[in-house]
DNA sequence: AAGGCAAATGTTTTT
DNA sequence: CATTTGCCTT
């Protein structure tokens, strides 16, 4: 039995290593701890915290810790309190956004908000971003809505308002910061507040208001983050003022796992964190509990290959296991069809499915995996695509919902005063619109105000009174109901459900699925803790009026929908293969992995090869997929792609050139297929070039899948040619340039080992 | 207001 | 190639 005073806390401490009971029960004020992939990160946090509570006594209600997803949050808090026994709600455990929110809604006065201010969803975002530029006259084509929206977001994580840019005198920066400049606007005259607004609005919470900031302080004396690599600009400054000078700070991260850079997330926040607070302790974690030594030793050798890392080597204390297995194939199909086999094969041995995952780079290669899986008839789980609360007849749904919080929700009037169409037109609208400029109110009053001063015509104004008495209609019929039954009044008699059901078809049919999914959502929403809580300052009054049937109540399941967007799957579908991207597997362990398209160019990714952080954080991302794999890993590449329409020849990726042969196995089908070009053999793989029996350009040096060089373009591989001789035309695609038809005798190509 | 057709577009994702 | 988008027709 381990003692600590006179407490026994063996029950925290038994079940762990060396350094990560060194952690745990550090009496450092300050920690920084890098954990390798696969070395019981989250479990550190979860014991610590535990440690926290029980060996020293901390209140619960001191207790701050910050994870990146929603999923993980509701993760952590389970572990501690089964790990304890108890459950502890005066602890903080949730995203930066969802702590931060939480802080807006008790302090809205102070942070400059309305009571009820609104969330914008990227989805809301960009639609508003979208009739911006129209009132602005923005030419959409030379602007994007979406290169708009990714300029604000990338301004506001690191931490920038419009006010606070510098302007230069390009027309990029000048017409980005027109755009932001009127978004910020927008948003704060219609009381709407986007993911990065709730960071930089909580940030700005603690510089203007010392005393709150002071109580806060006081209160959280143990901050605790997770996942600390992916932590932007806005947030790591978030929580360097919130620590202050007195609180403990215990940051868990692996600057090798890091792969969100292009999404503002910072390595540099640990080197800054050994700047900020010199004294930290800095352990590290490189037992590795996952896989066996020979993929390990592949995703050490592979990762070294990066600069500037902090240093981590992962062992473990298992054999070696199996070897890795490499596979080239002769196109995407092919590529499917031997990931399915061996699928079939590890299932066929006993093994359970969902031990299973195939990995790839983008999205886009689902499909044909998916194909050959359907094909065979196995059961497969796809990530990706739409969650839930973004769907679109639930964010339909949700918007009748917030028109009973608020009328003047304008992204709800929005989206929803014509769907199911009820004759206005974008005419009609329009007018609405202007009438709600000049008049500066919103949208639902503007349609009150067309109505009564008859600004429309017969048919427009009769439309518009139809849209404003079903709202006003479902309102009062809502009134006393649960929230669960508002929720399945306003789906069957807005419309929405007869416009689905006239639809028709499987779409239609998934559609109605999920609003009833919807319903069953809001009667499981009784989470009240987290609402009475964010209002500890009154929590006589509040909690009163948060009855069930209660506006507030359906506010914060609103809140929760646009914060934690539910899965991509409504169920958890019994025992099937795991398809997902590798960023999504981050996180997450299977006893046989498949990476597939191993390619140059599709992994690394073309748009992230040309500059080496880009290449980096692609390496990264190979190194999370690799120690992804407990047991097996396959890694596979075709040798020709269909790509955007026209076949491309693939070079296997120079992340499989970075694994040691001696870890890897080539495999060979036995039946050899006889129209495919000879592969280039394993000796060639390891020179990293093709050689022989490729098809020849006739009459000439060259030959397609040869890398050559251009005095304008760059390095490119050619694709394939026309005619012959020096009047042959090629067509090379080039690294950074892109694919071009280029005539031989003109090019001067030099041919590149 | 809905359906049809042409044009554009095609990394990664959470909140 | 395949999907989504926006524009144009009915």
């Amino acid at each position: 039995m381990i003692e600590y005073g006179s407490m026994d806390v063996s029950h925290i401490l038994d079940s762990l290593n060396e350094p990560q009971r060194n952690a745990v029960a550090s009496p450092a004020s300050n920690l920084l701890v890098l954990a390798g992939a696969g070395s019981g990160k989250t479990r550190v946090l979860v014991h610590r915290i535990a440690w926290l509570l029980q060996a020293e006594q901390a209140s619960p209600f001191s207790i701050l810790a910050v994870t990146f997803t929603n999923k993980a949050a509701r993760e952590m808090r389970g572990r501690i309190e089964s790990l304890l026994g108890q459950s502890f709600s005066g602890m903080w455990v949730g995203t930066f956004h969802g702590l931060a929110h939480r802080l807006l809604r008790s302090h809205w006065r102070e942070a400059g908000l309305v009571q009820d201010f609104q969330i914008l969803d990227s989805d809301d975002q960009l639609r508003l971003i979208k009739r911006i530029n129209r009132s602005l006259q923005i030419d959409e084509d030379k602007w994007p809505a979406k290169q708009c929206q990714w300029y604000i977001n990338g301004q506001k994580d690191e931490g920038l308002r419009a006010a606070n840019i510098e302007h230069f005198d390009d027309d990029y920066s000048k017409t980005m910061l027109e755009i932001y400049q009127a978004y910020e606007q927008a948003c704060n005259r219609g009381g709407m507040v986007d993911f990065g607004e709730i960071l930089l609005r909580a940030h700005e919470l603690w510089l203007h208001n010392p005393q709150i900031l002071s109580h806060y302080q006081k209160r959280f004396r143990h901050i605790l983050v997770d996942e600390f690599q992916d932590t932007n600009a806005i947030q790591y400054a978030w929580l360097r003022v919130l620590a202050g000078t007195d609180n403990q700070m215990m940051v868990v991260g692996d600057d090798d796992q890091s792969i969100y850079g292009w999404r503002g997330a910072r390595i540099e926040n640990i080197q800054q964190f050994n700047v900020d607070f010199p004294e930290a302790e800095i352990l590290r974690l490189e037992q590795n509990y996952r896989s066996t030594a020979i993929i390990l030793q592949a995703a050490n050798k592979l990762i070294a290959n990066n600069q500037g890392r902090l240093g981590k080597t992962l062992w473990t204390e298992d054999g070696e296991g199996e070897t890795i297995s490499l596979y080239e194939a002769f196109n995407e199909q092919d590529e499917a069809r031997f990931i399915v086999d061996r699928l079939q094969d590890w299932f066929g041995a006993g093994n359970r499915r969902s031990d299973s995952a195939v990995l790839y780079r983008s999205n886009a290669q689902s499909r044909e995996l998916e194909d050959a899986l359907l094909r065979v008839d196995m059961p497969y789980r796809i990530y990706g695509g739409h969650r839930f609360y973004e769907r679109l007849e639930i964010k339909n749904a949700l918007s009748y919902l917030r028109l009973l919080v608020s009328r003047d929700d304008d992204t709800a009037v929005e989206r929803i005063i014509n769907v199911p169409t009820r004759g206005i037109g974008g005419r009609t609208l329009e007018l609405v619109r202007s009438l709600a400029r000049s008049e500066n109110c919103s949208l639902w009053q503007a349609c009150v105000k067309s109505v009564n001063e008859s600004h429309l015509s017969a048919r427009a104004a009769n439309a518009v009174l139809a849209f404003l008495e079903l709202i006003d209609e479902l309102d009062s019929a809502c009134k006393q109901l649960q929230l669960h039954e508002k929720t399945e009044h306003i789906i069957a008699n807005s419309g929405l459900l007869q416009h689905h059901e006239k639809e028709g078809g499987e779409k239609a049919r998934a559609r109605i699925e999920n609003l009833e999914e919807l319903v069953t959502a809001a009667s499981n929403f009784d989470d009240v803790t987290i609402y009475v809580e964010n209002h500890e300052q009154a929590p006589s009054e509040t909690a009163a009026e948060f009855e069930p049937d209660s506006k507030a109540f359906l506010a914060a399941f609103l809140d929760q929908a646009a914060l934690d967007a539910g899965d991509t799957q409504a169920q958890e579908s019994d025992d099937a293969v795991q398809l997902m991207t590798l960023h999504s597997a981050k996180g997450l362990e299977f006893e046989l992995v498949f990476m597939a398209g191993m390619e140059e160019g599709l992994f690394p990714h073309k748009m992230s090869m040309n500059n080496i952080s880009g290449l980096e954080e692609e390496r990264r991302l190979c190194y999370v997929g690799i120690t992804r794999a407990k047991k097996k890993l396959y890694l596979s590449h075709a040798e020709s792609r269909r790509l955007h329409g026209d076949v491309i020849l693939c070079r296997p990726s120079r992340f499989i050139r970075e694994i040691p042969d001696e870890l890897v196995d080539e495999i060979r089908l036995k039946t050899s297929i006889s129209h495919i070009p000879s592969r280039p053999d394993r000796n060639s793989r390891s020179l990293g070039r093709r050689v022989g029996g490729d098809i020849e350009i006739p009459e000439t040096e060259l030959s397609l899948g040869q890398r050559v060089a251009h005095g304008k373009f760059g390095e490119g591989v050619i694709l394939n040619y026309e005619g012959q001789g020096p009047n042959a035309r090629v067509q090379v695609n080039f690294d950074a340039a892109g694919s071009k038809w280029l005539v031989l005798s003109y090019a001067k190509l030099e041919v590149l080992a």
